[in-house]
DNA sequence: GCCGTTTTCGGCCCGACTGTTTTCAGTCG
């Protein structure tokens, strides 16, 4: 898929544009970008499907713009794009990542210094040339140092489940101040967006100064961005940054609407607002100088003519439209579940025994939990051959009679083969309460194959559950190839549900997936994934992500009690 | 360069913070 190289184009043409300081059509391309970054489909396929007439109805793409896709389609060139870099050689990805270099600043220190990247830069800093420059100074220079060391050691976006805990911690310090009135998070981490590019969170208070002044001295801050009595910015010792936002009471509401985006949600929002005469900004809404909203978000979304719309639902992909008309889908609540689908207790790879799984389940407030120990060939898992499940299964018979206020059901993860086939054979599988089927090896397979295996997976009377139907793994492996709506279709018609894997390296399926899936007719189950008790609690960010695929109580097989979760894959 | 229930021309989200300036441009989100 070539979405992403031709946003990372874009993007650059955007900022030689701003150096030219051509804001428009730099914002024009900018857009676009934005819109490539988060688009489904692929580019390329649209191209094929309809040419220059359907990539035009791309929102952001008109005439030229879909002739400088084409154009990279068929060449994988922009000439617009070659020739901006031939007029000013200088490596913007690299550069723009200093925090606090953009392109304006980035073409005076081209033009009077001819640093071109990271290291021109840095040697120019060090010989103290660039606080000589007309509006740059020593502290100027001195932030550029320290800005280069940091993207050095940056890692780009970090995922949700590793920064979460962090984050409460931040709050929970917060709310302790008596200056404090209240605390919320916002930005990405809010809306559970599955990797988070920086944190940020509110708070009410009247004293400002005084919050912020323990904000930036955190033991965990190793560097000041900036500080101010509504807004301050810093780096934590981790590697991610964190802005914390004062606001009054009687904005908190818009404030925090607004902070908790997305961009292109907030866009669509303010819109709206001047469509209907109103401005909206992070202090309320407003009708002339008059404030008509602010204090909670349900006001600020009423006064524009919506309904309230839940955090993870806001990325402007038909919410606001389906808030207009009154649709917006009743998504699943973070306590709707009453089962864990998949875990692995120490028979396999897992480290605690299944009966303190099973007790960790109840503490949850679960009826019942499925084990799903590795049975196959994934040795490296420790899987279970025939005989030791057949062992396994008499165990949770054992341990089912002494425990109450909990079922222990007895399942497997099995390996998908090549062809389709499984790595256990059915006359054990009958054994099982549930069996969990996933693809564990091939990833590389063509799409047709790779269709057709996962299929006949589904056909098999035994499997009821796919584990992380599409195999991604964020930031390091993409999902293998298959055709979506097919494999959705054979799922349906065999009542084979699908997995969400909650753990935060997967999320698989991810949001849009489940939007498809669902509107395919499928039935999807939130499974952990859990090799320990602890990790029973990642339902969370499994609910999550449901929840930012549309998904209702209705849609998720483990929000039903046991006897109906059971009924449904007899 | 894109877009349209005010518009096919004339708009384009908007406010805080910093560093440098002596009233503001650049950057960021």
């Amino acid at each position: 898929m070539k979405n992403l190289e031709l946003a990372q184009i874009f993007y650059q043409i955007s900022e030689f544009l701003e150096m030219k300081e051509d804001g428009f059509r730099s914002r024009a391309y900018n857009k676009v970008a934005r819109v490539l970054e988060s688009m489904e489909k692929d580019i390329e396929e649209i191209y094929q499907l309809g040419g220059l007439k359907l990539l035009e109805e791309i929102p952001g793409v008109g005439k030229n713009i879909a002739l400088r896709i084409e154009e990279y389609l068929k060449t994988g060139k922009i000439s617009e794009h070659q020739k901006l870099k031939k007029e000013s050689p200088v490596d913007l990805e690299e550069l723009t990542k200093v925090e606090g270099l953009g392109p304006r600043k980035i073409k005076i220190l081209y033009k009077k210094l001819n640093i071109r990247n990271i290291k021109d830069l840095e040697k120019a800093a060090q010989k103290g040339k660039i606080g000589e420059l007309e509006g740059f100074g020593d502290k100027s220079q001195k932030n550029i140092l320290q800005a280069i060391e940091f993207a050095k050691a940056d890692q780009g976006r970090m995922l949700l489940g590793q920064i979460l805990p962090t984050v409460r911690e931040i709050i929970s310090n917060l709310e302790k101040l008596k200056e404090v009135e209240k605390v919320s998070l916002a930005g990405s981490v809010r809306r559970m967006k599955e990797t988070v590019g920086d944190i940020d969170i509110l708070a009410i208070s009247s004293k400002p100064e005084k919050v912020m002044e323990f904000f930036v001295k955190m033991p965990e801050v190793v560097k000041i961005w900036a500080q101010g009595s509504t807004k301050s910015s810093v780096r934590f010792k981790k590697g991610f940054d964190c802005d914390l936002r004062v606001i009054k009471k009687e904005s908190f509401g818009a404030a925090l609407q607004y902070f908790t985006g997305s961009k292109d949600h907030n866009i669509a929002t303010r819109r709206l607002a001047i469509k209907k005469g109103l401005k909206l900004n992070e202090y309320g809404v407003f009708k002339k100088e008059k404030r008509i909203a602010g204090k909670n978000e349900k006001e600020v979304y009423q006064s524009i003519g919506l309904s309230y719309i839940e955090p993870e639902l806001r990325t402007n992909t038909g919410e606001i439209e389906a808030a207009l008309n009154g649709e917006l889908p009743q998504i699943i609540q973070y306590n709707d579940i009453l089962g864990e689908t998949q875990c692995h207790s120490d028979w396999s790879d897992g480290r605690n025994p299944i009966r303190k799984m099973a007790q960790e389940a109840k503490k949850l407030g679960y009826q019942y939990i499925l084990i799903t120990d590795h049975a196959g060939f994934l040795k490296i898992a420790h899987a279970l051959d025939e005989k030791r499940l057949c062992k396994q299964i008499e165990e949770i018979d054992r341990i089912n009679q002494k425990l109450s206020g909990i079922k222990v059901l007895k399942g497997a993860e099995v390996d998908i083969m090549m062809d389709g086939s499984l790595s256990i054979k059915d006359s054990v599988l009958e054994k099982l309460d549930l069996v969990v089927a996933a693809v564990h090896s091939g990833f590389k397979m063509n799409k047709e194959d790779m269709t057709q295996r996962l299929i006949k997976a589904i056909e098999n009377k035994n499997v009821s559950i796919i584990a992380h139907p599409t195999g991604r793994i964020i930031q390091k492996r993409e999902a293998y190839s298959f055709n979506y709506e097919e494999v959705f279709q054979a799922a349906k018609k065999n009542k084979t549900a699908l997995e969400i894997n909650a753990h935060y390296v997967r999320l698989d399926l991810k949001d849009t997936d489940i939007r498809q899936a669902i509107e395919s007719g499928v039935k999807l189950t939130i499974g952990t994934d859990a090799h320990n008790s602890n990790e029973l609690s990642l339902m969370e960010f499994g609910i999550a992500q449901a929840r930012r695929g549309w998904a209702e109580k209705k849609d998720i097989l483990n929000t039903r009690n046991l006897k109906d979760f059971l009924k449904y894959f007899e």
